[in-house]
DNA sequence: ATCCAGGGGTCAC
DNA sequence: GTGACCCATGGA
C-alpha cells in the first residue's frame, strides 16, 4: 500500500464531494462508508483500488495494491482531476454570492465541486443510460452492466468494478441488453458507440482536438443517440468544459423553476440570461443547481 | 391508474 | 425550426 497526502485547495469541502457520490443512489463505481471513499481505476496495464479519507484540510490518499512509483504520482493527479481539485471556483463564488436568489449557495453547498468521468467513452454511456429515465433506475442499469461486462478488483474485502471497456461491450447483442431492461433503442445506441470506440472512430483525444463548444457538439450529436443533453453532459463530466450545459435536462428545469429563475419549462430566454451571468462557470451553476434539488425544502427558498 | 423521469429519433408542416 | 408522436420501463 502506498499513501499520498493532498492538501485541499481553497473552497474545496472533501464532504461535499461524498454527498454528491452518494446522494442516496446506488452508483456501482464506488463505496461510501464512514466518510471514506472507495473506486477502483483502471491505469490502462492494471486494476488499483483508491481509498481516500480527509483529515482536516488533507485529503489522504490509499492505493492498494503494487504500484510504481511514478505511476502513484499520476494516480494523485488522476484524483485531483476527477474530485476538480484543479479547478479555481473563487469568480464562480464571487458571482453567486451576488445574485439575490442563489447567494444562499456559497455557504450551504460549501466546497462542491465538479465530480468528472475521465473516461469519455463512460461518460457517453452513462449519459445514454440516463436518458428520460429516473435517476434510480438508470443506476439500476449501470450496475447490471458493469457488474457483467467489467472487471473488478478485490483488496481487504471491499470489491470495486470499473465500467467496461468499448471492447467488452462490442461483442454482445441488443437481445442480451434488452434481458437486462435496456430499451431497444438505448441497447442500439450503446453498442453502436461501443463499435465507435473499439474501431478508433471515435476518442477523447479525437474530441479534444477540436475547439471546445459548439464543434464538439456537432461532432457528438451527429451519432445516433446523442443529441443535445448528451453532448453536453459528456462534454461537462469528461472534458470538464465550463460552458457546457445540458439544455433541457429536467433536474435543471425544475431547480430553475423552484428558484423562480423561468417562468416555466420553455423560458429558454430566462435561461439564456442567467447563464450570461455566469461566464466560464455555467457547468458549475449546473451543479449547484442540481445539488439544489435534494435540499428537502428547496422549494421554499 | 396516471404522470413523471438527468432525451432522442422521426416525420409532417 | 417547431411540434406531435413513439419509444420503453420503473418510481411515486
Amino acid at each position: 500500500m502506498k499513501q499520498y497526502r493532498i492538501p485541499f485547495p481553497p473552497l474545496f469541502s472533501f464532504d461535499e464531494c461524498l454527498w454528491f457520490l452518494d446522494r442516496n443512489y446506488d452508483d456501482c463505481l464506488h463505496y461510501i462508508e464512514g466518510g471514506r471513499l472507495w473506486k477502483a481505476l483502471d491505469t490502462g496495464t492494471e486494476l488499483v483500488l483508491l481509498e481516500l479519507h480527509a483529515e482536516k484540510d488533507v485529503l489522504v490518499l490509499d492505493i492498494h495494491g503494487s504500484v510504481a512509483p511514478a505511476a502513484g504520482a499520476r494516480m494523485v493527479e488522476e484524483v485531483r482531476d476527477w474530485l476538480g481539485m484543479n479547478d479555481q471556483p473563487e469568480a464562480f463564488y464571487a458571482l453567486l454570492r451576488n445574485h439575490p436568489a442563489l447567494s444562499y449557495m456559497t455557504e450551504a453547498f460549501y466546497g462542491l465541486r465538479l465530480i468528472g468521468i475521465s473516461s469519455l467513452y463512460e461518460a457517453l454511456c452513462w449519459s445514454i443510460i440516463g436518458q428520460q429515465i429516473n435517476l434510480k433506475f438508470a443506476y439500476a442499469l449501470k450496475r447490471r452492466l458493469v457488474e457483467r461486462y467489467g472487471r473488478s478488483v478485490e483488496y481487504g474485502g471491499k470489491c470495486l468494478h470499473v465500467f467496461p471497456r468499448p471492447e467488452d461491450l462490442a461483442g454482445t447483442t441488443v437481445e442480451e441488453l434488452r434481458a437486462m431492461q435496456f430499451s431497444g433503442r438505448k441497447a442500439e445506441y450503446l453498442l453502436h458507440i461501443s463499435t465507435l470506440f473499439a474501431s478508433g472512430a471515435l476518442s477523447r483525444a479525437q474530441l479534444e482536438a477540436l475547439p471546445p463548444g459548439a464543434d464538439r457538439v456537432k461532432a457528438l450529436t451527429a451519432i445516433r443517440g446523442i443529441g443535445t443533453w448528451t453532448a453536453n453532459y459528456a462534454l461537462m463530466k469528461c472534458l470538464r468544459e465550463p460552458g457546457a450545459v445540458p439544455y433541457g435536462d429536467v433536474g435543471l428545469l425544475n431547480a430553475l423553476l423552484a428558484h423562480g429563475l423561468i417562468s416555466d419549462k420553455k423560458d429558454t430566454e430566462g435561461l439564456r440570461r442567467l447563464f450570461e451571468g455566469f461566464p466560464g462557470w455555467e457547468s458549475y451553476l449546473v451543479l449547484y443547481l442540481w445539488r439544489s434539488l435534494a435540499v428537502p425544502d428547496f422549494q421554499s427558498r
